[in-house]
DNA sequence: GGCGTTGGCTAATACCCTTAGCTTTCTGGC
DNA sequence: GCCAGAAAGCTAAGGGTATTAGCCAACGCC
């Protein structure tokens, strides 16, 4: 009888794999298992158990959106980082569902014994906090904390309630998506200008803004 | 052997007490069975299973946090309307974390065979609209269901977060939460003026700001 | 080539939900 | 007051899930 050539890195692989045909709730190990072609006990050999693989897929997936959230803050600052980030999260979200869910999931997941996913949160927040701390957010470090968690939970509500289905009317989504960031920018102490739309940053002229 | 004495309602109120010490994901009808002093497929003769339970939760909940968001409206008028309602659905979430959750699973919770959940839901949105419609919010119907789509968003991201213990770090989230409800105070198209503190509006003086 | 490590397996336990079918209790009509 | 029939409980059984224990075969290294 073959081996099937496992290793914790490969089992996460294939865990990522259930979450993005299905939700975070749905991964099992189970569900791994077969994807693996391996009877369910044979993954406990690279992986402690069911919470164990979470938290992993729910690392990776944090990483992950945290390297979209540099890539998309990368040169800009004030307003326009505002909106980079709102697109970029909405994006992910849009695409990769299933990790999204796992984002948000992470901090209830427990142990995380090496602190690695409190680590990489604490990116996440940085991220954004850097580009709207250069982008002269007043003073006192503690404003810059209240301001990023305004955006965080504006831009994640939204987002969750999209991706649950909260919205049952027809209106159009993109354009509440867009109303939604013009109030955060019209309400936060920035000083930065928005960039104008003749001297779009990179990413090019016409960046999507509705999406 | 005597009889229990269940019935719909009184599954459905012990699933609300389960909910109440535990989260929605926590809601078993292992649970609801022990509770009731009664065998699991005895639940079965009132309730069509755990998605049937499961619905009528959601069901109760949304309709509590329609009548507190109601109750909070009450007599308020645009900005502080908003005010009050960030503050309606944040206090309900904090008093009942579970109840909160099934709220927020409501959409996805599938059949909903009479449409009662759509309904509840509708009037909730509804209320919200009122209050906003009634401030002077600018003229179209879509406005309306834009800004009512941000004010949602705004507050149950916020809500979510904090509820997912997404806040790592140690600063006051009563003094983010009151940020984010300026920041929706001064970006939304509101015309009624904000209540001023002398004048405060049914609550008493001194209604609690940052909670 | 042997031997230890490693990665698979089966078996067993303990939860969970759900269906089927039985029995007991309550209730309502005569 | 009695006697159906309906309603509300039960046990038994079957199919998910995770987890632990213990076995055995394959791989790798000396």
């Amino acid at each position: 009888m073959p081996r099937a050539g496992l290793n914790r890195a490969a089992v996460v692989d294939l865990a990522l794999a259930v979450v993005d045909d299905g939700e975070f709730e749905g991964l099992t190990l189970a569900a791994v298992a077969g994807r693996a072609g391996v009877a369910v006990p044979s993954l406990y050999k690279h992986v402690a158990g069911l919470a164990d693989l979470r938290r992993e897929v729910a690392l990776r997936a944090v990483a992950e959106l945290v390297a979209r959230l540099r890539e998309a803050t990368e040169g800009r600052r004030g307003a326009d980082a505002v909106t980079a980030v709102a697109h970029a999260v909405r994006g992910y979200a849009a695409e990769r569902p299933g990790r999204y869910a796992a984002v948000q999931a992470a901090p209830a997941l427990g142990d995380d014994p090496q602190g690695r996913l409190g680590a990489v949160s604490a990116e996440a927040v940085d991220v954004i906090a850097d580009a709207l701390r250069a982008a002269g957010v007043a003073g006192s470090g503690d404003d810059v904390v209240h301001v990023v968690r305004v955006v965080r939970a504006a831009v994640h509500g939204f987002v969750d309630l999209e991706r649950r289905g909260g919205f049952g009317l027809p209106q159009d989504r993109d354009a509440s998506f867009a109303r939604l960031v013009d109030v955060l920018v019209a309400g936060l102490p920035i000083t930065a200008p928005r960039a104008t739309r003749a001297a779009a940053p990179p990413g090019g002229p016409g960046r999507p803004r509705g999406r």
